[in-house]
RNA sequence: GUGGCUAUAGCUCAGUUGGUUAGAGUGCCAGGUUGUGGCCCUGGAGGUCGAGGGUUCAAGUCCCUCUAGCCACCCCA
């Protein structure tokens, strides 16, 4: 088709799927409510710095998937490719950090990143999360995803599983790296390429690993649980300790790692088995200590989680029609035209949904996009009814008419609109 | 960013070894019912065959480039 078409990797949210994932976001900020958690925005474009600091520089997120520009002053900006780092920044620029610790917060926003579209994945995508900032207890981190689970099941989405790890600190994680290249070292020449260059970038990749030449070291690979720290050992205990007792199966995965620099300690994945490959992730979470730090406020741990909406809508049961009964105004002949108009106004005023057909086409037309839109009552007036002052109603579900006054239409209209639902 | 598959009506898709005015279902509009939806019947509108170039007497069909979507990687939501 000619024209103009939007750019790649983008969609349009078309009333039905947009109605999903308005449902979903409600949905999600009201549980997270019921925890107490707070709704906030924060804006669209950041500092570019604010994701350089806080995501990594290394990260694939920051080296080659930024819409970054220059605005007109200069000031590099950076569409947001998340939304954790932005939220901590907001958290010491107001008086959040003011109130009683931890800060619950929810948000929801569109993200970017320019990557490689597929199913389920856009370079602008919504997410949906949590953070709580200021307190570092573990029983937080069970929390959040009491949180998230319990929107998974109010969803209605089956199928999911709860990937859990816990990958350090700045204690123990060092050692860790060590083991890992120890391992891996002496079978460097038998590695892909890719595996190679993970090896020397960022030791943890490796264990993401998908070819099956190295199934076999990975088994025999060190675990991140097993390097942990005093530290890190007892809070994954007590994390995991709170989510038994929030009633939540979690299958411990030491192979799951984060690709955000910034997390440590609990790791988190929410997997559903229709998606494949590595794109089988409905959320992700984890707790993030160091974040605060690494942007130049003063140390503040946090914990949180963000969802995709869109592989969330995508796999969940579609919420049902609007509530709001239908009612269509519809002229029989040219003349009653104004007469059908008011009296749209007129239901619209009694709370009622009206969609007004005052043109020229066949009352047998009108009446056919009236059941096709979803009517359930329909109000006829036409010159008969005009010269005795009625309307005709008529309920589309049992085909049932009746002749009422115009002065009264509206209340009989309502009234018949209850009986039949 | 790498490799592969795909692109025909609003939507889902046919289209033979290259060969006349490119089809179906569905949806849309109208008629059958001088003012009444659903079921049925009839008719109509709607296509630069994703875009651009090339081969050929002739291209929806073969070749090249681009764009977009999908799949597997990379990585994430």
């Amino acid at each position: 088709m000619a024209g103009i078409s939007r750019p790649r990797g983008t969609d349009d949210l078309l009333p039905e799927r947009l109605q999903a994932m308005e449902h979903a976001r409600q949905l999600g900020t009201a549980i997270a409510a019921s925890y107490g958690y707070r709704p906030l925005e924060t804006p669209i474009f950041e500092a570019t710095e604010l994701f350089v600091r806080g995501v990594g520089d290394t990260t694939d997120v920051v080296t080659r998937e930024m819409y970054t520009f220059e605005d007109r002053a200069g000031r590099s900006l950076t569409l947001r490719p998340e939304g954790t780092a932005p939220v901590v920044r907001a958290f010491w620029e107001s008086d959040l950090r003011q109130a009683p610790l931890p800060a619950r917060l929810s948000y929801w926003g569109p993200m970017f990143r320019y990557d490689r579209p597929g199913r389920g994945r856009y370079r602008q995508f919504h997410q949906f999360g949590v953070e709580v900032l200021g307190e570092s207890e573990p029983e937080l981190d069970a929390e959040v995803i009491a949180v998230a689970w319990r929107w998974l099941l109010e969803l209605g989405l089956g199928g999911t599983s709860l990937q859990l790890n816990s990958i350090g600190d700045a204690t123990c994680r060092p050692q860790f790296r060590e083991a890992l290249l120890d391992h891996f070292g002496p079978h460097l020449a038998q590695l892909p390429d890719l595996d190679r260059e993970r090896l020397r970038r960022n030791p943890l990749r490796i264990l993401d690993s998908k070819d099956p030449d190295v199934a076999g070291l990975l088994e025999a690979a060190p675990k991140t649980t097993d390097f942990l720290c005093d530290g890190c050992h007892e809070a994954f205990l007590r994390v995991q300790e709170a989510l038994v007792a929030y009633g939540i199966h979690f299958q411990l995965n030491p192979l799951l790692v984060r690709g955000l620099d910034y997390y440590q300690r609990t790791a988190f994945e929410v997997w559903h088995e229709d998606l494949h490959g590595a794109q089988n992730s409905l959320f992700g979470g984890g707790r993030y200590d160091g974040l605060s730090e690494e942007l130049g406020y003063p140390h503040c741990p946090g914990v949180g989680f963000a969802a995709g909406l869109e592989r969330v809508t995508m796999l969940a049961p579609p919420p049902g029609p609007a509530p709001l009964p239908l009612v269509w105004a519809l002229a029989a002949q040219p003349e009653a035209a104004a007469t059908v108009i008011r009296l749209s106004e007129q239901l619209r005023g009694a709370g009622l949904a009206a969609v007004v057909d005052a043109g020229r086409r066949s009352l047998k037309a009108k009446m056919r996009s009236a059941e096709r839109g979803g009517a359930s009552l329909v109000c006829i007036v036409g010159a008969e009814e005009l010269s005795q002052g009625l309307v005709t109603i008529r309920l589309l579900g049992d085909g049932s008419q009746v002749s009422e006054p115009l002065r009264t239409a509206v209340d009989r209209a309502r009234a018949l609109l209850f009986q039949s639902s």
